[in-house]
DNA sequence: TATTGTTATACTCTATAACTATA
DNA sequence: TATAGTTATAGAGTATAACAATA
């Protein structure tokens, strides 16, 4: 009890949890062999998506030249490729490879694994309430 | 809408806001100079407190190896001590020295107004929802 | 034998700023 | 001028395994 409302501290078991399920994802991906970050960029793309760097640079929450990196090392694995996007060529749409799609589906299984076995029995409003706490949180940033 | 029970994905809105929110307290301490796992060990840590590394390990989700790092800037820059615990003389008590406070209350002020600030209009049931989904989530890793 | 914490290694993540190409 | 993304650099975080000291 941090905060002094009766609870504890909202902000510090957010980071506190985030570690542990970045843990237990890369756990159940052991196979896959991927680092948190390359994770946490598949769990965001889909095969029909196509984001673009910025987009999914605001989906993860990883800045644009952080992702180079990730991105690179997805795209050596034949995960992904970065196409031109024609309509602005400034920037790439990230496609994912047959593989790439492949990997992301073992990735959002494990995070839906992951998530009914830990959140089954919570009610909708728990629910409603984590997901409203969580996007204040985001937008007061 | 990634797990199909009418919510945004819980895991992966987690793994964002901890970005946004680690990135928006860097912003507010930026006089300190701090890390983000700095400031978050900084933010587990009180002048009373005096844990030990594996139990800031178990409050911060970071592992003890990694901590030792993190310590040792904190320790060269006169933040805190290691006192060997008598009562174990395997492991440290960790102390926060005058400064070390400071800054710590430095850290838990702009924890608590980022909090302030994002949280101030929902509503208890809310604040308790959210906590209910990340203590499952801790629990089931 | 098991546990606490550090060390060593090798890699990944991060911030920042400069840069290229395009808008 | 502004934006998308990459590159370069330097530092910080991470996993893992081996290690010392203590239990």
């Amino acid at each position: 009890m941090i905060s002094g409302n009766g609870l504890p501290d909202a902000v510090l078991a957010l980071h506190r949890t985030t570690h542990h399920t970045l843990h237990a994802l890369s756990v159940a991906l052991t196979g896959l062999n991927l680092s948190a970050a390359e994770i946490n960029a598949l769990a965001n793309l889909t095969e029909e998506g196509a984001l673009s760097v910025g987009q999914l640079s605001a989906a993860t929450g990883t800045k644009a030249s952080t992702l180079t990196g990730v991105l690179d090392r997805l795209e050596r694995r034949g995960y992904l490729t970065r196409e031109l996007d024609a309509a602005d060529r400034r920037s790439f749409r990230l496609h994912l490879t047959q593989e790439g799609a492949a990997a992301a589906r073992q990735v959002h299984a494990a995070v839906s694994a992951l998530e009914e076995r830990a959140l089954a029995s919570l009610s909708p409003a728990q629910m409603a309430g984590y997901h409203a706490v969580i996007t204040a949180l985001q937008e007061a940033c």
